[in-house]
DNA sequence: ATTGAAATCCAAAACGTTTTGGATTAGAAT
DNA sequence: ATTCTAATCCAAAACGTTTTGGATTTCAAT
């Protein structure tokens, strides 16, 4: 049924070392016979068998993404456009991508070792890092190609891309610190994760420098859905004193908080400025729009899949670490109408 | 390095075939030499060469998952949910999820081909399925394993799994019509989708078994981003003669419709009703919380994944097409707040 | 003693490639 | 005539498994 070598070879009388050497242009066969090889191959409908040829060539050409889930219900923004940016990268270098999904915890490493030692991957996008990353420990010690899109706390000898988040979020501090907020609440997340700790930090650093003094009662902590964002800025909003801005860590929670104020009756953008951090597409397209920071998630899926790439290749890096400028978008949910402004 | 059959086999002092056949627990290999292989290649850390297995199983134990992409800028809810789905029973059923991205059209088949015939994968799933799908003509045709979520017009003698839209959406449909509406408009999907097709049938027939005639002028297509829903509401609601409540294909366009009301000074629920379909997490927390129908996207993904599986290995299937009723979950935008009834 | 059956083992082939290390031939240079 | 070089080819090994088709040994039954 299928078309090997050997076919080829029979055909063209020849042996299948040649044939092999002829499809890969190797000068020690004869243009008459390459062409004879080439033509006999398409007419037959040769196509290599990839098992073979990297069971030989002892590589797989193929990277991992193991998703970090949590619940069943599992529905992030960022996944999808992430993984478009790394697939199609991983495509244009000749690279398969194979996926999968592994709750943090104690299975995690396993299914690491397991995908690199059976061998179905030659390495590993690395996505959502937490303060001490079981991972990144792991992989960097056991010399396994990795990057990771977010950094780790203490160890800084490992490929990866980042945002600065403690830039952005100190961006938006400022943001609403000019437009005179001084009691401003905090959506944060929890704090394992390594995004939601610069990200914190940048809140902080933007109240120090805008002699704002933080209150402990308006640092509450969610688990980034909506859901929460909800949850937590309906309690927030009826405490004696409310905030007069609140700033979530991300989109998701802000939009959540953006329920939660209408529900209460009150205008966002006027009565209460609400910040996000992501930019997801329904940032721009909510009521109000949602003022927020810019990540390009798709071209960071692209840069660190060719990052990988080449580590794989053992091809040179220009930049090991890369961290990229945030952009800020205002938008009315933190300005009001134009008719306040 | 890597340890293999052969260097346990030198250790063991038996033939490879033996430590092979120990490993796998065949009854003609003595209770000792099973203990004592068994205890060698625990010590060894072996762990079988999955490249060479398939090689010579002739088989990938890979099913494939080619996202049909459009822009760079792609961030659909759906898609993430769905592949947890997948990715998740994949694993159970000890199968790897292969995932690439490919633009409908031309290039499409070759991508299909190609990696059913390298051999990467045993079998697709199918999403986002096209009135005269070339993917499902070309699969069946080839006979090559898949399994599609969602049909396609005029060929039903392959296996899937489909929501009854038309049925959903009529159900949104009459809930209209029972809360006193008439003018109803609708925001619909390119009309090549079949969800988009049985979505607006069902409207079509909620309309008709409630006497209500039907206004060209009101049904409208966008491009199923919030952004289409925002530009085309704003459009509708203009009209000389608008309409009182707006029944979206999807709830991202549904989402952006009530961000163009509110823009109006419109309180939606009230002064107008929306809905949507598919009831993604942010419907329930958007304000108002959106009436939708629901789709278990992770179940379906585990389901269509399960299906093409047993396909696969030729196990005998239930059903080979699974129509799901959906539900209708009545939310604020389209009965107002509870004050009002 | 011979036969038969059961238990245990294994050499070799196979899966489809690529690579190694020459072999053969032709023609030019000596 | 001999040697050298260049051009062209290929057998065999290798990658790590599984499967095929026996081979050998043991022990009980005849």
């Amino acid at each position: 049924m299928t078309v090997t070598l050997k076919d080829i070879a029979q055909r063209v009388g020849k042996s299948v070392t040649t044939v092999s050497r002829a499809l890969h242009d190797y000068d020690d066969v004869s243009p008459k016979t390459k062409a004879e090889v080439r033509s006999i191959a398409d007419e037959l409908g040769y196509m290599p068998n990839i098992q073979a040829q990297r069971l030989q060539k002892q590589r797989t050409d193929t990277i991992g993404f193991i998703m970090p889930t949590f619940g069943p219900r599992f529905s992030d923004p960022f996944f999808s456009e992430f993984l478009a940016g790394i697939g199609n990268q991983a495509a244009n270098m000749g690279f398969d991508l194979l996926v999968s999904t592994c709750p943090p915890g104690t299975m995690e490493l396993q299914v690491y070792q397991k995908n690199v030692r059976s061998p179905r991957v030659d390495g590993f996008i690395i996505v959502r890092t937490r303060q001490q990353d079981q991972r990144i420990k792991f992989l960097s010690q056991m010399k396994i190609p990795f990057v990771s899109f977010g950094r780790m706390l203490g160890q800084n000898d490992y490929t990866y891309v980042d945002e600065d988040g403690e830039y952005g979020m100190k961006l938006i501090t400022c943001h609403l610190a000019e437009l005179g907020h001084t009691r401003i609440a905090y959506l944060d997340a929890p704090s394992h994760f390594m995004f939601a700790h610069y990200r914190r930090q940048g809140f902080l650093d933007g109240l120090k420098e805008n002699q704002i003094e933080f209150d402990e009662e308006l640092m509450v902590t969610g688990d980034m859905t909506q859901r929460a964002g909800f949850q937590l800025a309906s309690e927030l909003l009826v405490l004696p004193e409310p905030p007069t801005a609140i700033v979530a860590c991300n989109d998701l929670m802000a939009l959540g908080a953006i329920s939660a104020a209408q529900q209460l009756g009150l205008e966002v953008g006027k009565d209460l400025a609400i910040t996000g951090f992501d930019n997801i597409p329904l940032a721009e397209h909510c009521h109000p729009p949602l003022t927020t920071v810019h990540q390009p998630i798709y071209q960071i899926g692209e840069l660190v899949c060719e990052m990988l790439i080449k580590q794989i290749r053992a091809e040179p890096l220009e930049q090991k670490q890369i961290i990229l400028q945030p952009s800020l978008m205002v938008r009315r949910s933190s300005m009001g109408t134009s008719r306040h402004h």
